[in-house]
DNA sequence: GGATGCCGTGCAACCGGTTGCATGAAGCGA
DNA sequence: TCGCTTCATGCAACCGGTTGCACGGCATCC
């Protein structure tokens, strides 16, 4: 099956020079003559031969893979980031090997164990295991976290705060003064920091924010979350992530409550907010980005060989749509510039194309 | 990196023997005496001696990987294939490359002839590629194909007429005699294959069912068949797939038309029912169930080294939801038994577990 | 006690590339 | 014209395993 198919061997009889000479066409034109480069590359095609990339990660220590890790596939702030890995890296010549971890800091152990033997590095996505660990792995093979920062380990983060904030403008610019920030899973390193900073950027304006946990990131952990929102008094909420948001707005409508006119959702990572009725305001997060600078950071690592300790960050911008707007009911606490609550304000500006 | 391990040739010498029998004390102990195997393994863990896979790989011909190829990961019914399809592989200690062909023939031949040299066998999940690119490649390399009928060639079949019967049998019980197929990419096996089933359910149940394409299989071709489907004056749909659905139902919606109360409307593969409003009643495709079955069935057509011409069909079921219901205005033709209309049935017969 | 067979082990070739070094031809200055 | 570079190419070793075959020792059997 393997065997049986066009080797440098073949090409080199055909075109009658040495084995070495058909490699070097190969990977090394610069060392020949033009002209035997095009010969050897023609009659390379002519009988279909494709290098054997077993044979040549042997002799060069090289594999021409990577491996892709994230906790969930199916969940869909995933998918974008893996294609855009994914086409990245076939486009730089590298195949990609994906894992799964199913949210189990274990099976990620495993999975960085097993597949280290025969990739050239690591791009872990939203990893769920602890820093040692991390650590470790990262000390054996090149890696490159993202969504996730540890001192020292080359990671592609999201711009959270900047979000945020940007999210935070915008309702107080409607009017909000009392919001609710509903969360993801407690351990998760992503929800933490932007409950930290939905804390942050609403202390600075003023607004009172209060912490609802909706403990997975899941559209059934949103609408179970429903009742601790109305609970809370609030006019605003702003969601770990879409799916939380719009399991927040199934669980709203379905009481009977009006989005935006009773209460305005913001959601987190733009990976659905088209197709939610309605349309969902949410901090676009650029996740296909963020798949795409970290395969190219991780190449950037492996082909210099230099162990930069680079952190690149990914800006997100508001993404304006038809869940948030003016408060019009007089339950929320009013705040010190009531005028200021129907200005509609373009926050829409672009991070970058 | 990898330079600098530990090597059977160290093992060998540390232990007194040949480097072949260090190689058949982990690949053939059966050959060796038992006290040889022994100690060579002892020494080889002292020295943390691990097998190189790719040095394996080079002279067995056999890599441990396979590879799955997806024409848009980001299209809802693959993450979970992909997901079930990599747990299987990894839980039978395959390693699997993901390819994403971006819809695109080309792309997709590419991707076989680039890995095919680095793998075992492909899981190719709805190929793009025309038959006989497929026959080539499927020659080359153990190959099973997902949603795709070609004789000879390994396959898993969702059954879908099967789903598409029960989906009528569910209209028609509801009183609908004048429904739509609302089609997907018109060169799609998939597309062909569920109009096909379509049409003939409908006329062994003597509804008039009529055909209307979306062209491409995305929430904004959904809405865009909106204007058409109206035109059409029917009191159903059927939808290419679940993302068609909610575009449709997104269209509708925004025009004022009330679901299922006006319009009734049946989504396909059951990858996001449950989160769109109202939520939709779907045929469920069990892509998962796909995805690993995909899997096995490759790795047991390698380890068996058999080329048997397997057909493997996936149950579909139909779940009802809320996007359905009994026809309440005059508009479509009643047909000949309208006392039927109103009953609902339950249809939610499973396929399996 | 010698022929026979079995079995555990080693030798060496091989998988399909890459690469350091040698070689010989061409180019060039004196 | 000669000697020195320069450069394109080939030779052969090597990456780290696997495996067909040969060999030699020992038990078995007549």
């Amino acid at each position: 099956m393997t065997r049986g198919s066009i080797t440098i061997g073949d090409v080199a009889a055909k075109a009658g020079v040495s084995r070495a000479t058909v490699s070097r066409a190969f990977t090394r034109p610069n060392l020949l003559t033009p002209a035997v480069v095009e010969q050897v590359r023609r009659i390379a095609d002519e009988l279909g031969y494709v290098p054997n990339r077993i044979a040549r990660a042997l002799s060069t220590g090289r594999f021409g893979t990577i491996a892709l890790l994230v906790p969930d596939i199916a969940n869909p702030f995933f998918p974008p980031l893996i294609r855009a890995a994914q086409a990245r890296a076939d486009a730089l010549g590298y195949a990609v090997f994906l894992g799964d971890s199913d949210e189990t800091p274990d099976r990620e152990d495993r999975l960085l164990a097993k597949l280290a033997p025969q990739v050239d590095g690591f791009v872990v996505a939203s990893p769920r295991l602890d820093e040692a660990r991390i650590r470790f792995h990262a000390g054996q093979k090149p890696t490159v976290l993202i969504n996730r920062d540890i001192a020292g380990v080359p990671r592609v983060l999201i711009d959270v705060r900047g979000g945020i904030e940007m999210a935070i403008t915008h309702l107080f610019a409607l009017g909000h003064r009392r919001i609710a920030y509903v969360g993801g899973p407690a351990a998760s390193w992503a929800n933490q920091q932007r409950e930290q900073a939905a804390m942050a950027a609403a202390q600075r304006f003023g607004i009172e924010e209060l912490a609802i946990p909706a403990y997975r990131p899941t559209y059934e952990a949103g609408q179970a979350a429903v009742e601790r929102l109305l609970a809370a008094g609030v006019s605003a909420a702003i969601a770990f992530d879409d799916i939380v948001a719009q399991g927040l707005v199934a669980g709203l409508s379905a009481r009977g409550i009006v989005i935006p006119r009773d209460l305005s959702i913001v959601g987190f990572d733009d990976v659905l907010a088209v197709t939610t009725y309605p349309p969902l305001t949410t901090i676009d997060a650029h996740c296909a980005d963020a798949g795409a600078a970290g395969v190219e950071l991780l190449l950037e690592i492996i082909e210099t060989g230099e162990k930069r300790d680079a952190c690149q960050i990914i800006p997100t911008r508001l993404v304006q749509r038809e869940s948030t707007g003016p408060v019009t009911t007089g339950e929320a606490i009013p705040g010190r510039s009531p005028s200021a609550g129907n200005r509609r304000r373009s926050t829409d500006q672009r991070g970058r194309t």
